[in-house]
DNA sequence: TGATATAACATACAAATCGTTCATTTTTTA
DNA sequence: TAAAAAATGAACGATTTGTATGTTATATCA
């Protein structure tokens, strides 16, 4: 933390309220149009007044407000990712979907992969929402709203990727009846995406009935499912002995993954893989698309 | 990596994408036919709504849709509604996400409002798909993934709207326990931004206790539900009622429609305003916002 | 305190935009 | 139809902006 410099930003911290490059608010302090003073180093530190009548003059708009209103917790973004999962939470709890975006473009451009932005920002930032909400400090509405907010920021992180090569694999994701929790899935999309498949979500809460329907239709590499709540575990070993038979029938993996997978559930359900976070599902599927790759298309699942 | 945050275009991209020279947007810049923002330096910068609304005024047509990061053109272009409706609904059927969000833009292109989009393009291609449902000609998952496609869809017509003024009056929306239906909420989101609003979907499946802790601690000037679905019909009457008592003593107006509130149930209920469309939420807010403009802030509801 | 990682420095360079002028095309007017 | 007016497109050097580089300052942690 940098709390000895209060109300004094950094170019950087400049630039990113701004929405300009670094170089031009460097620019502009040697210019005289922005007054700064310096360290004994000879590094400039910029006052919020000057800043704010900066703007004022200059007609421009502060493109992100947040970044002077909490100048301990930025710099290039957060440093670490527990630390991006804090801001990302609280950022949530605000409501503050601009501020949840820029902080996943920040892991972004720190070179993070979507998998671990997944895994170690957004799955545990909702994991501290609900903690919060069960001491009451939270309310149910903030932690539905930051779940439409998540859902934004991801479909924003997707226009990120390169869109995948019409041959590539493809794969198909979903959650079945009695699992309402569509981010992990969505999540999934992402991660495999990234990785050039063609991955689709299709949806929460759909009967296994249809998605065998949906195997048989789109014939798909991979079907991934999204396990974040079983409502009745008697039909849900059974609609997933049908699905994993359906799939070994395509030559479909099955890979399953999620919260709701104790150690009670996971040894009665069948799978080509299964994964406890987004990591494992990306790996999988690299695996996958390697050994597809070296011999050719059809493959067993045996292997996985 | 492409990470542009902020959707602004320079003249020489305005210019490509329209199929004009740089110089004439320059012209127009300066003739205030377009409007536009000044970097420092005096670089002009341009807005996606403010370009896509001045080729609607001179019903000129983008060239080069791509170059402002829309999608381009992949097929037919639908003339009427009814047309584009049933292009949308086969292009669900398919699951081809571009095609969808195509047709969505050619009714944008093409003057349409938010709430003439929800209601005459997605909700009856949604309504047609129910009904090829129920003949067997169309499977669940199809369905679903056409929720998150149509999802993705409304979040990309988002960008072509001017963000709302810091002052503007704001709303918030959801769905109540025992109804999934998100789609209506997040029309209902595109409509009243489009008119200038500050609104916020907070997503689905509600519990009208937590409705009001964010009535009082957002303190909205509208409050509006969509209702697709009830599952106790006692409670959601009951809920209604608190929420309406709650909203009265916040000076919010409850607005609420839906599918599923049908004769039986519609007389039962309590509400500023019932609207059977989107069109009608709009017109609402509309005459909402003038009236208050007209009288200062503070409004009863007993008028409406 | 000292080692190490991160951020800021100064500088240079490439790309894009600015304002302006002028030739060309299109539209309006006589 | 011909002339006048208006709009458009292209070109120019000057300026602004963003990125990349190697070096120095600052912060963090043992």
């Amino acid at each position: 933390m940098n709390l000895k410099q209060h109300n004094t930003f950094s170019p950087r911290q400049t630039a990113r309220a701004i929405g300009v490059s670094e170089a031009s608010i460097k620019r502009w302090c040697d210019n005289g149009k922005l007054s700064y003073e310096k360290t004994v180093g000879g590094h400039r530190r910029l006052s919020l007044p000057v800043i704010l009548g900066f703007i004022q003059d200059q007609g421009i708009k502060l493109r992100q407000p947040e970044v002077l209103d909490l100048p301990a917790a930025v710099g290039p973004g957060a440093r670490t990712l527990e630390q991006a999962c804090d801001l990302y939470e609280q950022a949530l709890e605000q409501g503050d979907q601009a501020r949840s975006l820029q902080i996943a473009f920040d892991m972004r451009l720190a070179g993070h992969s979507m998998a671990v932005i997944a895994d170690k920002v957004v799955a545990p930032a909702f994991h501290a929402l609900g903690e919060r909400w069960q001491h009451g400090d939270v309310e149910v509405y903030q932690e539905r709203h930051g779940v439409e907010i998540t859902r934004r920021v991801l479909l924003r992180l997707k226009d990120t990727l390169v869109p995948p090569e019409p041959d590539a694999p493809s794969a198909i994701g979903a959650t079945l009846s009695g699992d309402p929790y569509c981010l992990p899935g969505l999540m999934g999309e992402l991660v495999l995406l990234e990785l050039g498949w063609q991955a689709k979500f299709l949806g929460s809460q759909l009967p296994h009935t249809t998605l065998e329907k949906a195997v048989h239709d789109l014939n798909p590499s991979v079907l991934w499912l999204s396990v974040s709540s079983v409502g009745d575990p008697e039909a849900f070993v059974e609609a997933n002995a049908r699905l994993y038979a359906l799939c070994l029938e395509h030559q479909c993996a099955l890979v399953v993954g999620g919260s709701a997978l104790t150690d009670q559930v996971r040894p009665r359900i069948k799978y080509a893989s299964f994964g406890d976070s987004l990591q494992h599902l990306g790996a999988f599927a690299q695996g996958l698309s390697v050994y597809t790759r070296q011999n050719g298309h059809g493959f067993g699942q045996a292997q996985f």
